[in-house]
DNA sequence: CCCGCCGTTTCGATTTCCGAAGCGGTCACC
DNA sequence: GGTGACCGCTTCGGAAATCGAAACGGCGGG
């Protein structure tokens, strides 16, 4: 339940899922979470450092540690879905003439990636 | 990404997880989430009603649309790992004496659960 | 020296969330 | 028929979270 707590936080996610592929820094990963303010970005790395999600590498740069990582890999069938359904409630863009069900929830500028990533240790 | 927003805000998660075992009214589900407004409640339950993870039935409770369900399912590795990542921050209740790293983001109320449930379609 | 990037903090403005009260409705019970 | 308990849902003022931009010192390159 605790983590419905801490992954119900605004970037808590966004940033689990950005460092998917390797440290980054603050600014860079800023940059990447849809330039978020530095002021919730520091907050929310306060906390994933606090439940021991990420580390702080001697560089500076923020890195999931092996927790973290499992956390990442736990989202995974969660991004599956999120694929299936962006197909479901959007399927090519649709008739946004009078009827915008789903662009309440669908920001332009989120809609991307479709886990192109590929990961071994799955 | 759009599910990071979606799922990113305050109870959203908690409300598609409460509803895993049925349908729920109003006040019931309200009173499951931790007593959460009512307010925030429907603003929330109105985002899944749009995104279509939830559904409206004749008799006014909430249930879950078979994209919800899915969902739901997609959602066990992350309680699965939630378990672990308990396990180790929080080993037994600690030494809160001088070091809190971990009791800021554990909120005593909401530690609980432990997929007690059987889904047979995993 | 200057400039660009870095990590981080501060602060005022905006948005979200909370919490309690209230609305009209249904149903059981007396 | 009146009363009380629950229901779905809305409204509203205050608290908390979030934003956005500015600023700080530090570091490296030109």
């Amino acid at each position: 339940m605790a983590a419905l707590d801490l992954f119900g936080r605004r970037w808590s996610l966004r940033i689990l899922w950005e460092l998917r592929a390797g440290p980054l820094g603050f600014r860079p990963l800023q940059k990447r979470c849809d330039d978020m303010s530095s002021s919730v970005m520091r907050q929310r790395l306060t906390e994933l450092l606090d439940a021991q999600v990420i580390h702080q590498l001697p560089d500076s740069r923020y890195e999931l540690t092996p927790l973290g990582q499992e956390a990442r890999h736990a989202l995974n069938p969660l991004a599956r879905w999120a694929e299936r359904w962006a197909a479901t409630i959007d399927p090519q863009g649709s008739d946004h003439t009078d009827d915008q069900s789903a662009s309440r929830v669908l920001h332009p500028d989120t809609v991307d990636d479709g886990t192109p990533e590929r990961d071994s240790a799955d």
